[in-house]
DNA sequence: TCTGGGCGGGAAAGCGCTTACCTCACCCGG
DNA sequence: CCGGGTGAGGTAAGCGCTTTCCCGCCCAGA
């Protein structure tokens, strides 16, 4: 579920009457306790008689139980939720695949909100959770590089754990409790390492905003890799772009244009990276024999645009499932953190480096 | 949002002290009454200093309303739930963000459920929205051929209805109500004029599955159009598959298989024809000289697939737009049909057939 | 000085549901 | 024949909030 805080205007009235669970009760000849007991199965028994006479006034009215009125009544936490930047974005659908079975599994129901980015909007969401009494809350996707905006962050985060809710982080250093880390610096290595092996010189980045921490943990490995090597990035290599498609086209076209021998562009997401493809496309660059193009994060589409994406896996479903087994387990004392490594997958966007 | 139904079990407990509105009443030395005004900015005056002491409890206490407490209070109906087959789908990505976009400007929050194409699932979160008091319900995407289901579901969307909730539909005729509807059947006929002006004689068809309405619809155009041209569509040149990428490839292979001098394949959507692109690519057919592909729906990756597909563009951002528009628009009483037309895309992956 | 009107604030009645607790009838054993 | 246990059902007290209604105060006008 996407969100959007509602505002007290716009409200509809409509509604000339909704059954309540008392109608039910007053139809079926019974207390609306009984009628409750029934409806919900509780523990205690009631005669077979009332008991369809109940069921019988249900389907008569039409009555389903208000839910509001029930969460209330329980004070009880059923639903999880779940920040992330943008579901429609592979990377955080994969996330959510993860997070949703487990949750299923559980008998959770999940609302999702993106932030789109926007860290005042993802405080935001996390009074909006709050305020509806979720259990735990999941924050998936890159941390900022902002300090004002951490500190805010963490306290609401704290006061809310602080009366008993949960908190799981995807991906962000900058919260001290649960988490799960994909291993970014090392997928940096990796395709560092890679860059090398085919002989890559003049390695053009293709980069999301420098604010996201996953943005610079990436290239803190890319770069840690090419030093191994004795090889160096410049500063005016890497462009900063949305971290889209659209943005990876632009910085690449950036990047051609200022330097137009480079013979390999390393995108830092599989987006920037198809954004990229076409640009070079779009030039009659070939791809890799020109220029090779990496991507990162293998989300599914990776393996089907041409040439088929060389590129940075990050199990993405499992970093969800995980997340939401950490938030759902309240065992453990102190925080958790389960790190998942990258793995290198090579596909046709990058080859040896021409001569 | 996915939702999927809480069960009673597996609920926590936890928590000593969520702040409520009296803490924050008794703690700023006024009644809930005023505390509740201050909070929610009521009409109702409230002199500076006692608003002043009630803002500071709240911050200190770190006061979060509770969201299920005011719903009910209120009894208001706020947020707009959304049934569709699955969010991370683009097809539904799109007409998500056309929904999202109205509904964010009227200040509505949504409730967004994956039904899976399970029609089972659909039912059950007709009810779960309606316990939770939405104010218009919205299904997207694809009826089903199956004449109980479609009884079950308009009775229950009628019970809701006369309760002042209000429904649309997006791309369903079994609904009676207000609808927004794609023409299918025209975006078929424009694939099988395009089919023969490009001069395709052997054209496989790949079909999602047969029970949904989309579907025939789709076909029964594209049938229409050929035989203008005086040709036929044999029944053994469709096969029926999962509606995604790898029902694609599996499709295309069975079609070539049987019959390896097909010139063309039609796909009934972009995630489909992307499969069949994906297998051609894995057998070495050459796309578009000897197989032409075509696409439906244009979703944004279909322009960055190699080749670039051709296909049938729909507005999908559109079509949620509006179909938000006419749920929060309580206006006519008559039910208000909005076809929006379908569009013939031209990109690479389709051309002439080879003689 | 007295009255009426306005206005800020509080008391309390719900919103629809759950559940602890109580009642009442019935049945058993002593 | 009676006391107490048992079990089905009802009563009512909230869950946390909003909102109507009322009260007491102050000031203008007579």
């Amino acid at each position: 579920m996407s969100l959007v805080a509602a505002t007290a205007a716009g409200a509809t009235r409509e509604g000339a009457g909704v059954a309540t669970l008392s109608d039910v009760a007053r139809r079926a000849g019974v207390s609306p306790a009984t009628a409750s007991r029934v409806i919900n199965g509780s523990s205690k028994p009631v005669t077979e008689e009332l008991r369809e006479r109940v069921l019988r006034a249900v389907t008569e009215l039409q009555y389903v139980p208000n839910a509001h009125a029930q969460l209330l009544a329980r004070s009880h936490r059923g639903a999880v939720g779940v920040i992330v930047h943008d579901v429609s974005d592979p990377y955080f659908s994969e996330i959510t695949r993860g997070l949703q079975r487990v949750a299923t599994d559980q008998g959770r129901l999940l609302m999702i909100c993106n932030s789109y980015r926007d860290p005042e909007r993802e405080l935001e969401y996390v009074e909006l959770l709050r305020g509806q009494q979720v259990a735990a809350i999941i924050l998936a996707g890159s941390g900022y590089h902002d300090a004002d905006f951490t500190r805010l962050l963490n306290g609401k985060l704290a006061a809310y754990e602080a009366t008993g809710g949960r908190v799981a982080v995807i991906g962000r250093h900058e919260h001290s409790g649960d988490a799960v880390m994909p291993d970014n610096r090392g997928g940096g290595e990796l395709l560092g390492q890679e860059l090398c092996r085919l002989g890559h010189e003049r390695i053009g980045v293709v980069a999301g905003p420098r604010v996201l921490t996953t943005i610079t943990d990436r290239l803190a490995g890319l770069r840690a890799a090419l030093a191994d090597h004795g090889r160096e990035l410049p500063e005016h290599r890497i462009r900063y772009a949305d971290f889209d498609r659209d943005g990876g086209a632009e910085a690449t076209a950036a990047l051609l244009d200022a330097e137009p021998d480079l013979t390999a562009i390393a995108a830092l997401n599989d987006s920037m990276a198809i954004g990229a493809l076409a640009l070079l496309r779009a030039r009659a660059v070939p791809v890799p024999r020109q220029v090779s193009v990496f991507g990162f994060d293998d989300m599914p589409i990776a393996a089907d645009v041409t040439p088929a994406l060389t590129t940075v896996r990050l199990p993405l479903v499992e970093m969800g499932a995980r997340a939401m087994a950490l938030a759902l387990d309240p065992g453990a004392a102190g925080p958790r953190v389960e790190s998942l490594s990258a793995e290198l997958v090579r596909r046709d966007s990058a080859g040896a480096a021409p001569r």
